[in-house]
DNA sequence: GCCAACGTTGGC
DNA sequence: GCCAACGTTGGC
């Protein structure tokens, strides 16, 4: 069991979107950097505690607590081609990127990097870090419980 | 919309 | 396999 910080871009998928959603479920395609796709295709399992994080808004922060929902399987995207997530160089026998289900758990009072920021036992989180731009990072599992019960019930 | 930080690409 | 150029990310 793991714990993983997950960006997405609300004007793309925000936590409103996702609530709507079948299922409450998202496929988590588009992910197009080599390390967030190892975490999604190597290391997640089921039932993974997932932050679900609003990024390159104008109130950066966690904006729910979701879960994986499936193992990594290939991302649809890379296949079509007036998808600005296409890749010519990836086929069906060889596909190259990977992306897992994520479903809500419940939506939370937005916690915002300001927030996040003014806490020391949050102070190693790879968000916080300068220059840190991974759209999927690992959460310590103090991290996790942190945030999910003394700043959500706080 | 600016720009620092970082990843990728491609010529050599 | 180096590294300059370029593209992207994402907070501000």
């Amino acid at each position: 069991m793991r714990y993983w910080l997950m960006k997405s871009e609300p004007s793309d998928v925000s936590i409103d979107d996702l609530a709507g959603f079948p299922e409450q479920t998202v496929d988590w395609y588009g992910v197009r950097n080599y390390q967030a796709r190892n975490f999604m295709r190597d290391q997640m399992e089921i039932g993974d505690g997932v932050l679900f994080y609003h990024s390159n808004c104008k109130v950066p922060g966690v904006a729910g607590i979701a879960r994986v929902a499936s193992l990594a399987y290939p991302d649809v995207k890379q296949f079509d081609p007036v998808s600005k997530y296409f890749d010519a160089k990836a086929t069906r026998e060889q596909p190259r990127w990977f992306n897992v289900d994520v479903q809500l758990v419940r939506k939370i009072p937005l916690i915002s990097l300001d927030e996040l920021r003014r806490h020391p036992e949050l102070a190693g989180m790879r968000i916080l870090q300068r220059g840190n731009r991974l759209s999927i990072t690992p959460l310590d599992p103090d991290e996790w419980r942190f945030i999910t019960t003394s700043l959500v019930n706080g």
